[in-house]
DNA sequence: GTCTATATCAGGATAGAC
DNA sequence: GTCTATCCTGATATAGAC
């Protein structure tokens, strides 16, 4: 049975999945609304205007890539079951913080989907207000998210240090995603690049 | 007396400034016509179309920029004197190096269109394959330029080392670059974190 | 809640005069 | 080379039935 819920939901992945294929500025709804085997009518009906598509869809995408970001803190809802991906055993902290910045840097389908709506989003916020918000709740979530790791690997280093560096790992991040996504880097360079970024950082945190 | 070819790179000039404002999605060839002070229909005479319209762009405000970081060969058109911007003395070469890395972090108008649109290309690059080659082509123009910086700053470093390490801190200075522009990260802090990584580099090239 | 059908309109592109 | 006038497609959005 499929309820009214879910269909949201499902657009909400469609809309996803479209951006990632056609950008934010390519997104038509009238194309979102076949790959939600859906009518227009209905989508405009569940979210408003486009733009409520796109203020939706960003959120969306916010939870989903907090979720597997962090592991999935048992809080949210348990949706999305068949792919429990990587088993996410507790590592060292090291390689916990690898992990979680590379993980943006990977060929999987659903994370090069939410990198490349992810960078649209971020370059459409500099022309739309509107999203800023949401733009940039994330992103210091993100970013406090990494300071974290990284506190975690130098525990001695003071709070403000971790976070300046967090700064830099994740802005870089995005610089080298965009890279990959707009085809001038290899994937493999862009990690590679970042592995090696981690590994100033920390060099640095440790003498300082 | 205006000539064609004034009347063609006037045209470039002001679908810079549109680009800036509306960003490439948001580029309406009417906009850029009354923008430019002229009909649509020559638009299309001298650009073919709006996609060759961003091609022609692209390549403008890369020579464009090209010309004010590296502060400007005798080999190009003197063109556009009217500023010549700041007088470029030779500094040392870890100032020099700032410099160029910090000036795409400037509340100047040229700049700031520049930056903008050159976010906007990149980011469009994503799903228009076309814009990929010029794009690539810049970019590595780019790395370079800063390689051969932190070449002269660590005379010492092997030129591999100094490729890749111009590759992060360009990479970074795009994500901190979008961040700015976005409207989450002040340009201060942005311009502050930027100094900061190239400290952390260059005392990796010094103390490998 | 969901669909079919359609109104509406913005914006890319062209014809043809000068 | 440049303009005025206009065509026409493609995309957003709504009306109204079920």
């Amino acid at each position: 049975m499929t309820t009214a819920s879910d269909r949201r939901t499902a657009i909400l992945e469609s809309a996803a999945r479209v951006i990632a294929r056609r950008g934010v500025r390519g997104l038509r709804v009238e194309e979102l609304a076949a790959e939600a085997g859906v009518s227009t009518a209905l989508i405009y009906y569940h979210f408003k205007d486009r733009a409520g598509v796109l203020r939706r869809t960003l959120e969306f995408i916010n939870d989903r890539a907090e979720r597997y970001t962090t592991g999935g803190e048992p809080g949210a809802e348990p949706q999305e079951s068949p792919k429990p991906r990587e088993p996410l055993e507790p590592l060292e902290p090291r390689q916990e913080l690898e992990r979680a910045l590379l993980l943006e840097l990977q060929d999987d389908e659903l994370v090069r989907e939410n990198s490349t709506a992810w960078g649209e989003l971020r370059a459409s916020a500099v022309f739309e207000p509107d999203l800023r918000h949401d733009l940039a709740k994330a992103s210091l979530t993100w970013v406090q998210a990494v300071a974290d790791l990284l506190g975690q690997v130098q525990p001695m280093a003071p709070a403000g240090t971790l976070a300046l560096a967090a700064e830099r790992l994740t802005a870089l991040l995005e610089g080298l995603s965009m890279r990959w996504l707009s085809g001038i880097l290899p994937l493999a360079h862009a990690r590679a690049l970042m592995r090696e970024a981690i590994a100033v950082e920390l060099e640095r945190l440790e003498h300082p």
